[in-house]
DNA sequence: TCTGGGGTCCTAGGACCC
DNA sequence: TCTGGGGTCCTAGGACCC
């Protein structure tokens, strides 16, 4: 059967998320931080009216905020995650074939069918997700992803059409690609617009009939690829069996300079430990790791970056074995006398768990088994009480310059029994 | 004074092989 | 002085996404 894309995205994600414990902050301008309170990721609407501009550090717009009473939140992801899985489930629960494609958006395939009316089904389905988690939505509907990414922003924008905007079948798509910039268009980002803007490609009309030959020499195969969606031949399908990943980061700004190298360790173990976890909740196991650490880009003197790599006899995700490395790393990286800024590892070489060939020495490892049992006791004792209920040693240094800056941070009311909201009704004491 | 984090895919170029 | 032609694999860097 012939099936077009429907796109369901939140509405100003974080920022709904935070106004759904505190209904009195919706119609009033809300931003929300990224980690260290650096920068404005996610605006509501009337912050977004205010010329907040998207990724602005926070320095730069206090006066707008203290003008206009905005409302500022420190990002709190346990948060943010547990409201995305209550939408995706009231997703599952409409569709068979949902693609999770970022925390706050998903691609569902719809059939095509005469009778079948997709913009009475999708309000139902936006009906649905406000009633069951409280979560502003819109969907875009068309016949390719790319498309259906267009009919989503007009259907947030254009106030008329509820929410919902159906691209399918209809005849002035030509007429809506004329209004949308190029640079608005999924997959052209700044440097694809520059060279399009040069040869006077100035819309997603303008794309569209661009030059098949030109297209492909500059802007590769991936900008082929956009060409053909916009014209309505769909060649990004729907991923609903999710996949191993490729890559894992976990990477921070620290919340002051950090000098010394003990602090440094710290900083670097309390991440191997992060991203160790990762590698097990998803069954998956590493043999590369790569470590980097620097003075960050907006030093004036004495800037430094570098990074290593180490790859492993066999693919593990043994947190100790990991911290081994990765000390080794910043053993040959460490230079004093600077003011790093921030760290991170990216592990690599990432199979299945078991899928591992077994090389000449395991069978002299038998350490390899009460690793892992002590591994999964690691993992549900912090699980059930907080990531940093159990640490590697060094990492409880009272002092941590390295430790992420949150002022502003909202509770955790969903994840945290200690946190959650307390319903009061009139007229009680 | 203060500037995020986590991913994917593609290409070019080098090393190496026969 | 002249110096093949093909292929694979790996890595670094660029561009993009949210």
């Amino acid at each position: 059967m012939k099936k077009v894309f429907a796109l369901v995205d939140c509405n100003n994600f974080y920022c709904s998320c935070e106004r759904l414990f505190r209904p009195e902050l919706n119609g009033k301008p809300v931003v929300v931080l990224s980690n260290n309170d650096g920068c404005i990721v996610a605006r509501s609407n009337e912050a977004k009216a205010l010329d907040i501009p998207m990724g602005e550090p926070l320095f730069k717009v206090k006066h707008l905020i203290a003008r206009h009473n905005v409302h500022v939140f420190s990002s709190n992801y346990a948060l943010y995650g547990d409201l995305s899985h209550r939408v995706m489930d009231v997703l599952r629960q409409m569709e068979p074939d949902v693609e999770v494609y970022s925390i706050d958006e998903a691609f569902i395939s719809l059939p095509v069918t005469k009778e079948w009316d997709r913009v009475k089904y999708a309000a139902e389905l936006r009906e649905k997700i406000r009633k069951h988690v409280g979560m502003p939505v819109s969907i875009g509907i068309a016949t390719t992803k790319t498309l259906s990414k267009i009919a989503n922003r007009v259907a947030k924008k254009e106030a008329q059409f509820n929410g919902v905007f159906d691209l399918t079948g209809n005849n002035q798509i030509d007429q809506v690609l004329g209004k949308i910039e190029v640079n608005d268009v999924w997959g052209i980002g700044r440097r694809s617009t520059e060279k399009l803007n040069n040869r006077c490609i100035y819309t997603a009309l303008d794309l569209k009939r661009a030059d098949e030959t030109w297209i492909r020499k500059t802007l590769t195969v991936v900008g082929a690829r956009t060409v053909m969606e916009l014209n309505g031949i769909s060649c990004i399908s729907l991923e609903n069996a999710p996949s191993s990943p490729k890559s894992i980061i976990t990477s921070r700004s620290f919340g002051h300079p950090v000098t010394d190298l003990d602090d440094l360790r710290g900083a670097v173990i309390n991440y191997v430990s992060i991203a160790g976890e990762k590698l097990r909740k998803q069954g998956v196991e590493a043999d590369t790791l790569n470590l980097f650490i620097t003075t960050g880009p907006f030093d004036e003197q004495a800037r430094y970056s570098n990074n290593q790599t180490i790859t492993l006899h066999q693919p593990t995700s043994s947190t100790p074995e990991l911290i081994t490395a990765a000390l080794q790393c910043l053993k040959s990286l460490y230079k004093p006398g600077y003011r790093y800024r921030k760290a991170g590892i990216m592990l690599a070489g990432i199979v299945k768990q078991g899928w591992k060939q077994q090389d000449l020495f395991s069978l002299f490892r038998p350490a390899e088994k009460e690793d892992k049992q002590l591994m999964t006791a690691l993992d549900r004792i912090n699980s059930k009480w907080g990531r940093s209920t159990l640490q590697y040693g060094m990492t409880t240094a009272t002092d941590k310059p390295w430790a992420m800056q949150q002022r502003r941070k909202s509770p955790a009311y969903t994840t945290n029994w200690q946190e959650l909201p307390v319903a009061k009704a009139a007229g009680l004491s």
